[in-house]
DNA sequence: ATCATTTACTTGACTAAGTCAACCAATTTA
DNA sequence: TAAATTGGTTGACTTAGTCAAGTAAATGAT
């Protein structure tokens, strides 16, 4: 099932959509270009694709190969004959449901299926041996960006994952805190900047004994952090909870500060502080689930707006 | 022309091959699916790529039809053919070239191809209904970079431009920072916690009359940067210049450095001062070209290696 | 339990879409 | 100036795919 936030919609602006069109017909052209050294196989580029999905996919019916490359039914009826005329795969009955039956390469399908697969490995290697490297992980990131957001069955095996602070994190974290505060409460740049402040000094004077940061990654992409740090002996204070709205509804946010209230507790600490603001609702709500208790509210001018600062509390 | 660095490149591995493989796929269905939709109308998918052509790009020949779209010339000639029997197109032999002719959509053409257009249109303002704003930005962004990445006639028209530094850049130039120099060079996270730092700094003290930020973009997205600040009146320092490497070869690096010496000038600086690294060479070659003099070498002990770091000057 | 409906698949009849080779005329190259 | 190349056209052809009708099994409604 597919849990999806729709916050801020609107109507998408001719830019986008021509972008869009230009990418689909670009790729449309693409696609053409490498279907062409397919061509010369004996099998036509439909029956390569129904290969293709057979060769990686078991149980498959001829509804379902129908079904998932687009193709007519009479169609693909005839396709499978074809193969099956041609030894190249065997179906069997299945037994829920006489009229289906599963399809499956036989050996000498996956012979022929080989020079093919190898055919169009080899043509994307060569695509890709065009670019160093580093673009060709930027390239096969974007693509995979593209298919997640366009294709809402493709969400991901593990949702999320944690793991501690790397390079490349805090500038990550800086950025995304700086431009989700200036879009959502108009904050000013010296936001972004308080946060590379505390960041640097986190790694400046880690302490790993009683001190640590989580962050979420999902897809390879960063997509909320905490940190808690040492206040006194007594005393630890979690900072910078965020969470991308990308990924909210996952419990992220909810993980993040259970992790660190287990580290507080295993730490010794008997207080788990935090400061926060009170527009913040949603953080709000998980300190409060958390057991967090408001001890303190301040008004403040910071970020370029007037606030109302709070200090929360948990008794470990 | 296209100019390209090509460094380290490599066999691309399995793992990447095999995801631009499953791209392709996914999106050969993807263009099947927003292909349905335009196939009620009376042309053709062919025909409807066509007429697109047409009504975007003057001074299309038959022979440029069929190259950039994959046609085959007999079935290119046959489509025109068709188009000039409905009055759709008019073509005017060219002065040049008595073979060839130029080919211009009649009004009657551009009545045909409206609703055509429009109902793509519409169809890709449908598929990014579907999702919030932001994530629309980032398709719309990883399909710009896909489609730079494979078209290598894809050259921005403008290579780059530059601007002051905005929300999200400080933590982007971070980042960038910080992975490039962990990558390139080994240096650990205390070398991104460094950055963070001063341009946290940069920004919470920032004096727009004696200092200033420079940040180039391309097709949208940060390639480079650099600071202007102030250590006294006479003296101003330069700090933070990178430009990444998919965008070097650009002059971008001594671009920078050029309205770093402008600005200062203007201020009435007397001097440019600098401090970098010996093995950053390619800075080096920069600041070397503009000017600048090595005043200063110390061995040193940070980021985790042990580097020579150098003081380099300009008289303005 | 039974009848109507739906689903999975098949088949015949068809056509749109595209390919291939041969050709002509204009242009370029040797 | 002859040979080769390029731009475009045409006839003959195939292939890839569509559409509608039909069968048997499964499901739903009564």
């Amino acid at each position: 099932m597919t849990i999806r936030h729709q916050p801020d919609r609107a109507v998408p602006s001719k830019d986008l959509i021509d972008a869009v069109r230009a990418f689909n017909r670009f790729y449309t052209r693409q696609i053409g270009l490498l279907d062409e050294g397919l061509l010369k196989s004996t099998f036509s580029l439909t029956e390569a694709r129904v290969l293709y999905e057979l060769a990686h996919r078991d149980g498959l019916t001829a509804t379902d190969l129908g079904r998932d490359l687009g193709l007519d039914a009479g169609y693909v009826s005839r396709l499978l004959k074809k193969f099956e005329r041609l030894h190249l795969i065997s179906r069997a009955t299945l037994a829920s449901d006489a009229r289906q039956s599963s399809i499956a390469l036989t050996p000498a399908g996956r012979n022929a299926f080989a020079p093919l697969n190898k055919d169009s490995h080899d043509q994307v290697a060569a695509l890709l041996d065009r670019l160093p490297t580093s673009e060709q992980d930027r390239l096969v990131k974007s693509m995979r960006t593209v298919q997640r957001l366009l294709d809402e069955n493709a969400e991901p095996k593990i949702p999320y994952l944690l793991r501690p602070l790397q390079v490349g994190d805090i500038g990550w974290i800086t950025r995304r805190q700086g431009m989700l505060y200036a879009q959502d409460y108009g904050w000013d740049e010296t936001y972004e900047a308080l946060v590379a402040e505390i960041l640097a000094a986190f790694v400046k004077s880690y302490d790993p004994k009683w001190e640590r940061s989580w962050v979420a990654e999902r897809e390879g992409e960063v997509v909320g952090s905490v940190f808690v740090v040492r206040k006194s002996d007594q005393v630890a204070k979690l900072r910078l909870l965020y969470v991308e709205p990308s990924a909210r509804g996952l419990g992220i946010g909810k993980r993040l500060v259970e992790e660190c209230i287990g580290f507080a507790r295993a730490r010794g600490y008997k207080t788990l502080t935090l400061w926060t603001n009170d527009i913040l609702t949603a953080a709000r709500h998980i300190y409060q689930a958390a057991g967090f208790r408001l001890t303190e509210e301040e008004p403040h001018h910071s970020f370029g707006k007037d606030l109302v600062g709070q200090n929360w509390d948990l008794d470990l």
